[in-house]
Formats: C-alpha cells, structure tokens, sequence
RNA sequence: GCCCGGGUGGCGAAAUUGGCAGACGCACGGGACUUAAAAUCCCGAGGCCGGCGACGGCCGUGCGGGUUCGAUUCCCGCCCCGGGCACCA
C-alpha cells in the first residue's frame, strides 16, 4: 500500500473551520484561570509574519497551559481606528469604516486559517460605536475626576492638511503626506490627561513589575523620568527707563520660578534662562522682541536639535534677584531651554553645568566657581564645568558644607523664607488626546454659548461618527466640516450648541481593550467587575518591544485610574510581559517598498499552517530577531511530513503503558529518550520559553523513532511503540496542532491532542543506568568511560587511572591531582 | 554622550548550575531507491597540519588580561554590530 503523503492543504482548512465553529468552553471556576493576551493587531489589511509570530508564540503557551488544566482565557480583537483608514479611504475612495471592516474580515479568516485557539466570541472591533462608547464613558469620568482637561500647547500644525499631527507622523520637520511641506508649531486649545498625576506611583510600581523584561522597565523609568530638586523664586527687576522692555512691564509676573536639582550651585548663578516660549515673556517683551525669542524656537523636527544645536539667546532687559545673595542677574531667553520641563525657566550656573558652560562662555557672562572637588589636591578643570559633588566655595554662610549636605540645608532654608520649596519633577508631561481626524472616537462635549464647555450626559452615549462624510482628494473631512455633526443643542439649556470635534488618539482604545474582553457585549459598563475580579490582572502579555514605552505606560495609567473609580481593584494590568524579537529579511526590517516581504499566505499556500508557525518558533529564540531563511520553512514541512508518515505507519489504542511494564534494551532507549524530551519540554513552557529548542529535542526523538523503527513490534513491543508515539503527539500538538489532531483522528483516538492532559515525564523512564564519564589529561579530552548511574567520585578515579590513555599519558609519573566529579568528569593533572 | 541587547561553523542556532563547544535545522557533498528526475531513506562534514588509511596532533566561542584542575559560561579592560533615549536643568 503507498504511503500517505504529507499534505496539510488536504486536512488544515477542515480543522480550522471545525475549530471555528467551536463553542468556547464554559468557564469552569473550579479550575485556575490564566489570561494569555497578545497584543490586538491595527487591520492594515492582511496579517504579516510579525503577527505571525506573535500570536504563534501565544497560541503555543495558550494550547499548553490548556493541556495543564487551566481555564485559559485567549482573546483577539482589533486596534481598528486610525490614520491609515483614511489614508486609504483617499486612494480608493472608500468609506474608512467599509476598508476597516474588510480588513478585518479577511485577517479574522487568516487567523483562523492559522489555527490561533482564540475565543472568538470575545472578538472587540474599537471602531465600533459598542466599543468606543466606552471610551467617551471613561473620558467623562476623568473629566469628573480633573484627569481630562483642556489646555494650550504647542502641537505640529501642517498647513497643507489644515490639521494638528500626532508626534509620529513627523519626520524630519516635514509633513506624512506632505514631504515638501515643513511642519509648523502653533498654539493650540487641545484636550490632555492627567497622566502626570500617576508618574510617581507609575515608577514606583515598576519595581512590582518583576515578570517584565528588565530593558522594558529601564525604557519606563528612563521615560517617566523622575528628578528630585527644588523649585525656587526669582523676584523679576524691570529693565530701567527707555529700555526695550519697558513697554510691556505691566504685564509681567512679578517673579520667575526656577527648577534646579543642585540648589547647591546657586551661588554661582549669573543668568536666569527662559524657553523661548515662556508665557511669561509675552509681557515683559515688546512685540519685535517676542516675535525675536519664538524665532529661536527650532520648528519640531527641524534638524539640528539637541546636544549639537548651537546655543543662542539674547538678553531680555530684565534682571532677576538671586534669593540667596541678594545680588540681581540679568534675565535672558535661549533656544536650549524647553518649555515643557520643570518651570521652563533654568539658572544657569556655568562652573558647573556643561550646556550652561557653553552658553555663557558664549556670551561672555561670567563663570564664577562655587563647587571645589572633595580631595583637596585635585582641580577643578580649567576649560570646563565642573559637573561632581564636591564642597561648597564663595556661599556664604553655606561655604564648606559638603554639596549633597548643602542641598537639604539649602532647601530647608529657602523653604523657611516661602521662596521655594523641595519638590520632583517628572519628564513624563500629560498625555494630548485631541486629534483632528474623522476616524476616531469623537470626544464627547458641547459648547454652549450660555452654558460653556457642558459633558454629554451618559444616557446620551455614544455620540456616534456620522456616516455620511465627503471623501476627496484630501482626504475625510474632519468632524468640523460636517454641519449635522457638530450643530446641536446644549444638554443643559436645550439651546442651540456646537459639538467637539476632536476624535480621540488610539491609543485610548489600546489601553483598556483587554478589560472589554471579559464582557464583550456588557451594556452597563464598561466591563463587568465580577470578571474582571475573576481574569484580571492579565498573567501574560505577548507583543513587539515597539510598544515598551507608549502603549505599555498608557494602559499601566489606565488600569490605575480605572482603579481608583472603582472600576477594577488590580493596580497593574500586566503580570508578566513577553516581547518578541523582530523578523528581518536581508537583513532589513519587512517592507513593501524594500519589497523584502515575506507574505504569511503564500506560506500556507505553499507548505501550510502548521509548518509555517513551527518555522518561526524554531528559527531563534521568540525574544531575538531573526532573519528570515525562505528554506528553512521546508526544512519544518519535511519535518512534519516525518512524523506524518511515522505515525500513519503505526497504529494506536487508547491503552497506557502497563503499569509493571518491564522494558527491554532498545524499549528503554526509546521510553528514555521520549520521557527526556517531555521534561525537557515541560520546563521550557515554565521557564524562558525558548521553543526553538523544544522543536530541536522532537526532532531528536524523532530521528530515534526512525532509527528504532525496525525492532517496532519485535524488540519493541506495541504498548511501548504506541505509548512513545501517542507522547510525541501530545508534545507537538502546542506548535503544530493541525497534523497532530489529524494523525489522532487517523489512529481513531477521541478527541484531539489539544483535548487532553499534559503529560508528565516519568522518572521511572528517563533515569539512565549506565552513563559516560569524560576523562580529562590536564583539562583536554583523552577517553570516555561508561560507568553506572550512581558511581561515586572514588569510583570513576579508581576507574580512570587504570584505562590504557591514562596510564600513555601518566608514562610512569604520578598525578599531582585527581578530579572527580561523580556523573561528570575525572580530569588528572599531570605537570611536567 | 547615556541606557539596553548582541557577537559561537558557509547560514539560523545549541550548550539552563563553571565540566565533551557546535545538538537540531538550512545549505552543501556522497550513497540507496528510480529508465530518469522529484520525493523519500541512509551516511559525511568547525579550521589547519600529518597519514593511503583506521586515525593522530594543533588551533578554535569578537579582542587582551585574570580567577580555576577546567571558562562560550565568572571577573577586569577594550573593539564591533543593532536598538532606544538624548540640551530634561
């Protein structure tokens, strides 16, 4: 009879659809529950091979921790609003929601073509007005609470598209769309959380976050940015009579705040600095002058920027009095300064701080010194500032004190005379919502003429995107060009009112999406709080290193807010994280303009599901990149196609191993070598999931099988034939289901692999009898020897002394030493 | 500049506690099967040197040192590649 070849098209498409169909499994409360999430995908269109291994990651862990009994909860849904809709809707003149829908429809069909053991019934779309209902409900109670407010700022402006840019979507100062056109700064009223309110329990907790790759916890740290000083107060002296400023003195504050973490240096302070932005210096600049300080302000993205950007300021007229010596310096404004950190006001203490250094030397201020090194003999460099903790010179009653001293003395003195005080200040600044962009969430607000800025009622969610929008060449029209949109009336006084017209940024929707999987179609709230009692937190979070700062610090905020409405009780969304390496090809990321794509259907076309996800899990480690080898997907369907015909050559019962199964020579070798590979794999699942080597050890137990396949049913009886091959199914199944579930139907067993236990390695089985002993002459390999199990260390030196390498290599001269290490290695020392 | 990864055969990689470096796979070479090819099955293979050969010797995990009987693994100092941040006061 010809054997039956491996073809995955002939069976993978009839197990997807079975699975499909599948009724998710009642919960069953009695069993423990682990929520495995992966990161919901943006439907651009098709899955790419990212996803690929992404979700091939997840659904192995998933397939396996199902096997072990757990109520594994794993959901998937879709990051659905966004820019790309509409860049689409432009090009093909087609609804964004039409695009979006389509999209998902096929990357749902290639998910399940993949076999992901997803609960579709969870399924969340965030463009859909049942989700993002949630959204403006969960805006409105920030609003409540004071963590959605409005303020001005400074956004990127693209005059060609008359709209605000998101930060991403600037690149090199020039526009996405519009590569000719530089982006502009403007201010603008725009609406922002309150993110800053959590910073610090945002940092503090990361230290809770011990199942997270320790480079994502430094990336947040570093992001939120937390630095302890003291904020202090400058009185502000007119420019005298004449003087350009003096025009606009009446509007001027009448003192500046300083940010400094070393209060330590002030005495050496010989300017104030201002961003060139500062409020403050609308009043106390005439018109030209202003006009003057904004130009200083590089335009976003512009190069050069940073550390290499020449330093340039002018003096404004002003002076400032240092609080400390009485003494006034002049107040100026400068480019490096930035507006959007501390109090956007710097003193500048050139003996010890660098940029300060520079500036000053620049404009020929003077640089006194106030900070000596601790050692008495050492100096000070001449030619720069001198940056360490050192002892306190030329400051006053503060002389001598040691600077980490000087700073608690100083601070408390200045708090003593109500002109500062010690505080913390964060890099992390309030996240801007607002967009203005027709797909997205629109923020649900009316201004009224009588009644102000006025909430809609939550009864009145959601305040639904008009479908009818005007698609042209420029794209959607946003929410401010669709009169049925915005004309309303107030909620309050019934009058006529105008709506908002921002949508929100997505990645509100990406911040609490995996609650709304707990209770997908729940009409009061936003999720249920008995589930999410029962699932939350989430115990493992697979996805890309590309969201480890933005997405993951916005939903730690959320879940913290969440809690603190009493929506939730976890204070961290994210028990442990997973983030996988990047798939490059020739080196290079995957793009179509590189045309270096790999496309994850002519993957399935060619060699199928499981092949496919079993080639990405073996190539690397999940969490390194790896480069992609067109071949080595073969290598995986030749692989599988062993097995296949391994397995169909054999046939199956139901019936285990007899308990009091004695094995013969080559049965022990194969129940060994099969009990081996389960522990082996048993422990990466629970350790660092290094699947690449869990693929490897079955394809050594394979290449067993085939060499032992002679003595099947002679030197090896059927029940340990058959126990050892119905073993290696179930150990395969979590990275290749659909052949797995194919052969199990083949041997006529029930169900499928997934349906069953996973195994346990039995110590009966891999313990070994016999093993080999590396013997050493000066640490190199000069012999083996096979010794049983259990020889002590004495044992194995006795033994090696006397084998015919040893006693060549020793020419009659004694070892001077002898080490033993029982079920190791005799290494002998032998010195000339 | 700072922070985080990484560097092992022609290639992807393995070696989990300091104990045989290169498992497993790709590519490659040889053989079996076949009229032939594909597919499949089996065998070989880090480099250099010596030997007809079985085999033997030396070198070898980015580089230089150190600890140790023994180092891919631990310590010190460097180099290179990738990523992130970067005037944050």
């Amino acid at each position: 009879m010809p054997e039956r070849e491996y073809q995955p098209e002939q069976f993978e498409q009839r197990w997807a659809e079975r699975w499909a169909r599948a009724e998710a499994s009642a919960p069953e409360e009695t069993k423990k529950k682990y929520y495995v999430l992966e990161m919901l995908p943006y439907p651009s269109g098709a899955l790419h091979m990212g996803h690929v291994r992404n979700y091939a990651i997840g659904d192995a862990v998933a397939r396996q921790l199902r096997m072990r009994g757990f109520d594994v909860l794993h959901p998937m849904g879709w990051d659905a609003f966004g820019l790309p809709a509409e860049n689409a809707a432009i090009k093909n003149r087609r609804h964004p929601r039409e695009w979006t829908l389509a999209n998902i429809a096929h990357m749902r069909e290639q998910a399940r073509r993949f076999g992901f053991s997803y609960d579709w019934g969870r399924e969340v779309t965030t463009c859909l007005p049942e989700y993002y209902r949630w959204n403006q409900w969960l805006f409105l109670k920030f609003y409540e609470r004071g963590w959605a407010y409005r303020k001005r700022g400074w956004v990127n402006w693209c005059p060609q598209c008359a709209t605000v840019l998101a930060n991403e979507q600037v690149a090199g100062g020039v526009c996405w769309r519009h590569e000719d056109t530089p982006v502009e700064s403007r201010e603008l009223e725009q609406w922002y959380f309150r993110i800053t309110e959590f910073a610090g329990e945002l940092l503090r907790d990361i230290e809770k976050l011990s199942g997270w790759p320790e480079r994502v916890r430094a990336m947040q740290r570093n992001w939120i940015g937390e630095s302890h000083g003291a904020e202090v107060e400058f009185q502000l002296r007119p420019p005298g009579q004449g003087s350009k400023g003096a025009a606009a003195v009446h509007a001027a504050p009448a003192s500046l705040k300083v940010f400094t973490t070393r209060i330590d240096t002030i005495f050496g302070v010989s300017a104030l600095v201002l961003a060139p932005r500062h409020p403050a210096l609308t009043g106390m600049l005439a018109a030209p002058e202003l006009a003057r300080a904004h130009a200083l302000q590089p335009e976003r993205g512009a190069a050069p920027l940073g550390v290499e950007a020449e330093k340039e300021g002018f003096f404004t007229g002003w002076h400032a009095v240092n609080p400390f010596t009485g003494k006034p310096v002049p107040v100026w404004t400068a480019n490096f300064v930035l507006m959007g950190y501390g109090t956007g006001v710097v003193m500048a203490v050139p003996a010890h701080d660098e940029r300060d250094f520079d500036f000053c030397r620049k404009y020929g201020l003077p640089i006194p010194v106030v900070i000596r090194p601790r050692e008495k003999d050492a100096e000070a460099p001449a030619d720069a500032a001198f940056t360490d903790e050192g002892v306190l010179a030329d400051s006053g009653e503060f002389s001598g004190l040691d600077s980490v001293e000087a700073r608690k003395r100083m601070t408390a003195w200045i708090e003593s005379r109500q002109q500062g005080r010690a505080t913390i200040t964060y890099r992390l600044q309030d996240w801007g919502v607002s967009r203005q962009r027709y797909w997205g969430t629109p923020i649900p607000f009316v201004y009224c003429q009588g009644c102000g800025l006025v909430p809609v009622p939550e009864d009145q969610l959601p305040v639904r995107l008009p479908e009818n929008v005007p698609i042209s060449e420029q794209g959607v029209a946003n929410l401010a060009g669709i009169p049925e949109f915005v004309e309303t009336t107030c909620p309050k006084c019934q009058k006529p009112a105008r709506r908002e017209t921002d949508t929100m940024d997505t990645f509100v929707d990406s911040s609490w999406y995996f609650y709304r999987y707990l209770s997908p179609h729940c009409d009061r709230a936003p999720f249920d709080a008995a589930e999410a009692r029962r699932w939350m937190p989430v115990d493992q979070y697979i996805g890309g290193i590309e969201h480890a700062i933005l997405h993951l610090i916005y939903a730690r905020f959320f879940t913290k807010a969440m809690r603190d409405l009493g929506l939730c009780e976890v204070h961290e969304p994210f028990q442990r994280l997973f983030t996988q390496g990047m798939i490059t090809r020739h080196g290079a990321k995957m793009s179509k303009s590189k045309g270096n794509v790999v496309d994850p259907a002519d993957l399935i076309a060619r060699y199928g599901a499981d092949a496919t996800r079993a080639y990405v899990l073996f190539a690397a480690p999940p969490e390194r990149d790896f480069d992609w080898n067109d071949q080595g997907v073969e290598g995986l369907y030749r692989f599988l196609g062993r097995v296949y015909r391994l397995a169909l050559r054999h046939d199956m019962d139901a019936a285990g191993l007899p308990a009091d199964f004695e094995p013969q020579k080559s049965e022990g070798t194969l129940l060994r070598k099969t009990h081996q590979t389960l522990a082996r794999i048993s422990q990466e699942f629970e350790s660092r999931w290094h699947f690449n080597t869990c693929l490897a050890a079955i394809m050594e137990l394979v290449n067993v099988f085939y060499e032992l396949e002679p003595e099947a049913g002679r030197g090896i009886r059927g029940e340990a034939w058959r126990e050892c091959l119905r073993l290696l199914m179930l150990m395969l199944a979590p990275f290749a289901p659909f052949v797995c579930a194919e052969i199990w139907q083949a041997w006529g067993l029930e169900g499928t692999p997934a349906t069953q236990a996973w195994p346990r390695p039995n110590s009966t089985w891999t313990a070994e009898d016999e093993i080999e002993i590396v013997i050493q002459i000066n640490g190199k390999v000069r012999a083996h020897l096979r010794v049983p199990a259990g020889s002590d260390a004495a044992e194995l030196e006795r033994r090696a002394l006397v084998l015919p390498a040893v006693q060549t290599a020793l020419a009659g001269r004694t070892p001077a030493k002898v080490i033993a290490v029982a079920g190791r290695l005799v290494n002998i020392v032998i010195r000339p």
